[in-house]
DNA sequence: GCTGGCACTCGCATGGGTGGAGTGCCAGGC
DNA sequence: GCCTGGCACTCCACCCATGCGAGTGCCAGC
């Protein structure tokens, strides 16, 4: 166990890394931060704290820089989550009570995100699977041709194409737009198949293929995992970095580029509140040298989807995941009141 | 004018410079082309070229380089359009016919172009502006609350909610629902306005408020440009540019972001065909390095929308303009039989 | 267990030297 | 008049040696 010195000397050296990016030495430790104690101290806790993996140095005779492992202990010990200023809450709250529709949201959501860290934003637009329906609707654009619109509680609608296997008239179809709303509208998307398994049954038999195949279209939809989709924002904030560059932005790029893995990204965050993975924590290689900060948020108390930062190990945990924080907060208000 | 001889050299320098990224000398360039002269000669061609603005010199004793004018008169005059081989042309198609909704069609084109010419590629949604009204349909969801859904012949859907002033009855709703889509249906955005225009007469007095409410939202859904909206990919390519990264790259990166941006210079290209901004070209600061290739797309004859690519200035045109020309082609294709 | 001192290491910036690619110009040839 | 070979010149890119400074590890003393 570490001494609450040595802990002290760990947290200083992160704070002074994060702001300078430069390997920190101890004598500017010292100067710095008052722990108390002479740079030969600091020097041997440092040694320490090496030993046990939690700082590391470039090459001999540099400073430290701390390690994934002393990152880790860093968020998970050493700092707390720092709250915005209440100048901040309100230009937040501005910012997104703008905003026209549920695509709006999210896209003023990511902006704001980007700007607030400064680094790259990732929000998931409200998950299908994990909300209810509002509304189905069906529209005849041909004699055997529907138009399937999903209206999902949190404003998202889906639509998709439907070719029936025989011709189906005008009132059936109002028939079966009426059954489906009376047994779906405002229920789980996971309760859907049960709730409308023996519909077939109350139409006539010519009809039953049609309603079939719109019923599994409908379902189709709901299940449609890979339908999940994402909006991501600053970019720009990846010039920041570094300075050796292409190597590391180029990677980190092309894991964006790559929705799946994002999405297993923000999916793997089980914790209710924010969760933070750090370097080799995620699992993707392009991501080993960034963090991944992120939070679910929803309309209602539960969580229907997530959003979160992507920056590099050395960044501001408190700051950022103050930051995440209280975007989710904010963006779960706005969707409960649409 | 500038003598054959010339207008070969010039060629013959875009297409070495463009390969290698390396300045390029006369004795290089006499050994790669035959062009059937001396490297005095061919120098002699050069300084012609470098008075007339076409190519520069970093710096004295290095080789050439074209500069944006040589760029322009190379896309004019000296290079055609690289048509697309039977097995690239097999490939869009095959990529782009699994798209399952609008979406899916736009993230597929973004995907394909960002490959094909390993470039940034943006794409965007066929615009509200100049495309027609399938249907609207209109949902009660409170006593005095409606929502409003577009649905156009791209297949792209739009919604809004609704305030009523007065509460509307489900009986006024669905003859709004009907004689609204009896007027608009398969009619151009344009010409809405008018349609629509005495529709609150055909009321009681006490709906019209609310009538008048619902086609002004209308309305401005259909004006609303500011909604068009774009995807982007291919980022990580980006990394290919230079050397000197994160001057070159950060502009471009925080020119993509800001959609207004983009969309204003996709809009400025008028041509019928292929249109090519080179450099300073572009209206836009951060793109002075970059050429923009660009072509409108849409179902019919007409184009409904542009997508294109942004590069270096040093980029393979032919080729570019080839792939883009050809994706279009292809996009239009898919949203035609959809 | 903390401290000051000291020798040591090593990266980085500085500066001069060198090689090579490329140019401009000129005189001669077709 | 245009092309060509030759020649002197320029200037960047690379390499190496040097010196400096920050930082370390260790040790003896308090």
């Amino acid at each position: 166990m570490l001494s609450e010195r040595r802990l002290q000397v760990l947290r200083a050296i992160v704070q002074d890394y994060v702001g300078t990016e430069e390997p920190v030495g101890s004598k500017a430790l010292t100067e710095r931060h008052n722990l108390g104690v002479s740079p030969a101290t600091v020097r041997n806790d440092m040694a320490a704290l090496e030993d046990e993996g939690y700082i590391a140095q470039p090459h001999t005779s540099a400073g430290r820089i701390p390690t994934d492992k002393g990152y880790r202990l860093f968020v998970d010990k050493l700092a707390g989550v720092k709250p915005m200023t209440a100048p901040e809450r309100r230009a937040i709250q501005n910012f997104l009570e703008g905003a026209v529709d549920l695509d709006d949201v999210v896209a003023r959501t990511v902006r704001l995100l980007a700007q607030l860290t400064r680094q790259v934003a990732v929000v998931q637009y409200p998950s299908l699977t994990r909300s209810t329906v509002r509304h189905v609707e069906l529209l005849s654009l041909a004699p055997a041709r529907v138009m399937l619109v999903l209206i999902t509680d949190t404003g998202r609608v889906e639509q998709r194409m439907v070719d029936c296997p025989a011709p189906f008239g005008e009132a059936s179809l109002a028939d079966l737009r009426a059954r489906l709303n009376s047994r779906v509208a405002g229920r789980r998307f996971t309760d859907v198949p049960k709730l409308v398994e023996d519909l077939p049954d109350a139409f006539e038999p010519e009809d039953r293929g049609t309603v079939s195949t719109v019923l599994s279209t409908l379902l189709e939809t709901l299940v449609e995992e890979n339908e999940e989709r994402l909006m991501i924002g600053g970019t720009a904030n990846l010039t920041r970095f570094g300075h050796d560059f292409p190597l590391t932005i180029r990677p980190v790029l092309e894991a964006l580029e790559e929705q799946v893995v994002l999405l297993k990204l923000l999916g793997e965050a089980k914790d209710p509140g924010v969760t933070v993975r750090i370097g080799h924590e995620n699992a993707h290689e392009g991501l080993n040298s960034t963090s991944v900060v992120s939070v679910g948020y929803g309309s209602g108390g539960e969580a229907v989807a997530k959003l979160g930062v992507v920056g590099p190990t050395r960044m501001d945990y408190p700051g950022t995941m103050g930051a995440v924080r209280a975007v989710a907060r904010y963006v779960g208000q706005i969707l409960a009141e649409s």
